[in-house]
DNA sequence: GCCAACGTTGGC
DNA sequence: GCCAACGTTGGC
């Protein structure tokens, strides 16, 4: 089993909002590393959600990808924060995945308790000044996540 | 709201 | 191709 973490700020989309509607396409990412990783992304892949700029963030659920390598729409809409007018629609700039809910834990695994857990190396989402929203993680670290989050 | 980290842009 | 300026992310 592969696992990746994806972060999302609550107030834009949450695991609430995950939940409601079951399925979302993973869209806005317009970073090439992250979105490398997204292209990367095969059908039963598991994905952890992750609050960013929340109080307090760390990650809150589990989702799987249902649909691998998908057009991102909003990089076609000029009305969309995230339109792109330099990508080509011919050769879209912008791929995703289609993700859908799996579980939403019964306690967050907070990021202070994800740093005194792992290291920078074995997490990246914990070494500091991480900007990256779409990255692996290591199975071994995954499962003890996943233990972590049934407290 | 602040600000450090860091990716991107654009002039040269 | 370098690198300063700029914009964004995201923890605090």
């Amino acid at each position: 089993m592969r696992y990746w973490l994806m972060k999302s700020e609550p107030d834009v989309y949450s695991i609430e909002d995950l939940e409601r509607d079951r399925q979302t396409i993973w869209d806005g990412v317009r970073n090439y590393q992250a979105r490398n990783f997204l292209r990367s992304m095969e059908v039963g892949d598991r994905a952890f959600f992750y609050h960013s700029n929340a109080t307090p963030p760390g990650i809150v659920g589990l989702m799987q990808v249902s649909q691998p390598d998908i057009v991102d729409p909003t990089q076609f809409d000029p009305k969309s924060k995230y339109y792109d007018a330099k990508s080509p629609q011919d050769n879209p700039r912008w791929r995703t995945v289609q993700v859908e809910f799996v579980e939403q834990f019964p306690q967050i695994v907070t990021l202070e308790q994800l740093r005194q857990t792992f290291s920078s190396e074995e997490l990246l989402v914990v070494r500091q000044g991480n900007r990256l929203s779409v990255m692996p993680v290591d199975e071994a670290v995954a499962q003890k996540i996943l233990k972590l989050a049934k407290g």
